[in-house]
Parts: C-alpha cells; sequence; structure tokens
DNA sequence: GCGACAG
DNA sequence: ATCTTGTCGC
C-alpha cells in the first residue's frame, strides 16, 4: 500500500487536466440504450472488489454480473479517488459477457473540483457513455431544494444534480463522459428520480462476494 | 491558518 | 469504505 503521505498531488493534478482535456459530451439516445451497468467497490482488510452488474434499461432486469478484486490498493484521498478506484472498475467491466451501452459508478463525475472525478476516468478509459452517482456532496451548493431534482452549482455553473426519490436517500448526478447534462434529466426522469437498481444489486454483490473471501480465499 | 473532504 | 449487536420505529 502507498502512503497517502508519500503521494504527488502536483503531478495527479495535472493527470486530471489531462484527462479533462479529452473530455466530451454527448446526447444520450435513450431509444438505442438497451442495456446499462452499475459499478460499485467494497473493501475489506486491504483488499478491495468491483462489481459490475448489467441490466436492462427498460426494467432493470439483470443480465449479466463480473468481478475483479485486488491488494494492490492506492490510498483514498478525497479529490483523487480515481486511483484507487478505476482500475478495480475497469478490471470489472472487462470481465463482463454482456457489453453495457451506458455505465453508472459510484463517485462523482464532472462534479469535481477540477471536473475530473472517477466518472470521468471510467467513461474516457472504457470509451462508454458514463455517468457519476454519488451519496454525498464534494462541494457545490443545490438550487432550488425541495423537488425531485434540482440543480448543483459551483461558480454559477451547474455541474451535476440532486435528486430526491420520492421513497429513499437522496443521491447526487452528473456527467462522466459523452453524455449531457440535459440527458441525465431526461434519464432520471424517466426512472421516476430512483436510485439505479443496477448500482444498488453491484454494492450489495461486492459486500457478498468479499465476505466470501473471508470463508474461502 | 482553519475547516471540509466522493469511497 | 470498514470496524460492528442490538434496537427503535414504520
Amino acid at each position: 500500500m502507498i502512503r497517502a503521505d508519500k503521494v504527488n498531488l502536483e503531478f495527479l493534478k495535472l493527470l486530471q487536466r489531462r484527462f479533462r482535456n479529452l473530455y466530451r459530451e454527448e446526447e444520450l439516445d435513450l431509444d438505442k440504450i438497451r442495456s446499462y451497468a452499475g459499478i460499485d467497490v467494497s473493501y475489506r482488510k486491504g483488499l478491495g472488489l468491483a462489481c459490475s452488474v448489467c441490466c436492462k434499461l427498460l426494467d432493470d432486469e439483470e443480465v449479466d454480473v463480473s468481478y475483479a478484486s485486488s491488494k494492490d490498493l492506492f490510498p483514498y484521498i478525497p479529490g483523487f479517488l480515481f486511483m484507487r478506484e478505476a482500475p478495480l472498475m475497469l478490471s470489472s467491466l472487462k470481465n463482463l459477457k454482456v457489453k453495457p451501452d451506458l455505465i453508472m459508478v459510484d463517485g462523482h463525475g464532472s462534479l469535481h473540483p477540477r471536473r475530473a472525478g472517477l466518472a470521468v476516468f471510467v467513461g474516457i478509459l472504457s470509451d462508454l457513455p458514463c455517468i457519476g452517482v454519488a451519496k454525498s456532496l464534494l462541494l457545490g451548493e443545490v438550487k432550488d431544494k425541495g423537488k425531485n431534482i434540482s440543480e448543483v452549482m459551483v461558480n454559477g455553473e451547474i455541474l451535476g444534480y440532486k435528486i430526491s426519490p420520492k421513497d429513499g436517500k437522496t443521491f447526487y448526478v452528473s456527467c462522466g463522459y459523452k453524455v449531457k447534462l440535459s440527458s441525465l434529466k431526461i434519464l432520471f426522469e424517466k426512472r421516476n428520480f430512483s436510485y439505479p437498481e443496477a448500482l444498488r444489486k453491484a454494492h450489495l454483490y461486492s459486500r457478498g462476494k468479499i465476505r466470501d473471501y473471508e470463508v474461502k480465499g
């Protein structure tokens, strides 16, 4: 494990700026998106385990599941989560037999100090439309609170949305790659502001799998 | 300098 | 994120 106090943050910021230069936005044609994958990572005693769950976009029916694990983990440093989780997420994504048309990762995309969160890296490196879905805010202010969907502002710019399901915890979404804010809004409105089922399962499955390692090996 | 800080 | 049993409440 690399020591957090030995990490060259200036170099990593440079890396984030370069990936941001590769960032692109596109209109999401929902009629052409058949399936999407939710990706999450769990940890236990120095081991990290990622899970990708591929579901149909229409009814959330599960069509594929894959995993990837590693003991060679980068430390968690706020603002640099990509170094810790992007490699594991990309590995589990490769292990899917059914290739998704869209991916959603646990973490922020453009809603980030340098607009280069985890979802931006995973989107660019997989060359798939990607959306960042986080449970808490890293920065930004919520405008027009109280609605199902409200804008998150950073320096007068909309960088994401706060989504409040009728039943359940609120979460935040932002663009990762090849997606536009307008597409995000339409997508979550169509899905009735609910937390993505594929992500919920990826979280459950990764936790279940990493506990098996305790018993087996 | 102080505090805040995705997972 | 993880370490962790029972317990309060819908």
